[in-house]
DNA sequence: CTTGACCCTGTACTCCGGTACAGGGTTTAT
DNA sequence: ATAAACCCTGTACCGGAGTACAGGGTCAAG
């Protein structure tokens, strides 16, 4: 089965055939070998690689920051503690976000009370004036 | 104070001055009256249509939404009960967010914590490896 | 030997919510 | 009268993560 054409590698690993071009020119996986031809043919490891950046991406990581715990990885020049530094302050990324939903989700009950306490005939307007409110 | 040019008008709403054009262009606000010269003349209504516009985006909704309930409401054809439709589904749509955001939060954390209880001489293609385990 | 499914390249476009800039006109104060 | 501080227009750009398309080349099957 290795190596995979593109179309292959895409379909394997779940994702976009361009976007392999895409994640290629951005610098997150190596050139691949080519065939007399052009034909680019990725090796088993490009798979792996493919499953690493979307594991990331899931963990919340930009690709830009992919890109970068890659290219220090290859130098050897980070460490344990770097990464975990790294990880904790995604971390405290991810719970601001969660917190700004919390209060997107409390205002939106609040609104969506002060609808059902409302008068049964009264008309949008005060609907937008609730939306209105400072809040 | 009223009318309010358009420099006026986005200081006293504390948005940008082209994010009014940009408002007016996409819908959001009614084309204002110009002077004789051209300049937009807003109405005090302005203020509050930016009010609700920023409200009901810290409230999650896109200003395609926003624009849609504006078109609606102006219609009179959107009740009450749309509109907590419309508010259910976005509370939804904020709580799967908050859920995915756990998610990855519980990701991280165990990435962490494995990178805490690892040999203290590995290097970090232990830490890619982990970070490419399925998950 | 031709058809279809694949591959190549570069470039442009998508969404979202604006922001910036160039090249002018106007208004207000001095 | 002239400079500063506004305003006007159209258009291009930002970031992030791709997606789409045009205009070709290649490969395998029938």
């Amino acid at each position: 089965m290795t190596p995979y054409l593109r179309g292959e590698l895409a379909k394997e690993a779940g994702v976009n055939i361009e976007t392999l071009r895409y994640y290629e020119k951005y610098g997150l996986i190596p050139q691949p070998q080519r065939t007399s031809s052009g034909y680019r043919m990725y090796p088993e490891e490009a798979l792996e690689r493919i499953a690493f950046i979307q594991n990331a991406k899931a963990c919340g990581f930009t690709l830009r920051e992919i890109k970068k715990a890659l290219v220090k990885s290859s130098d050897g020049s980070i460490g344990i503690p770097d990464f975990i530094t790294v990880i904790e302050s995604k971390m405290a990324a991810v719970d601001l976000e969660i917190a700004k939903r919390h209060k997107t989700r409390t205002k939106l009950e609040e609104l969506k009370s002060s609808l059902l306490t409302q008068d049964r005939h009264s008309g949008v307007q005060e609907t937008l004036d609730i939306l209105n409110m400072k809040g």
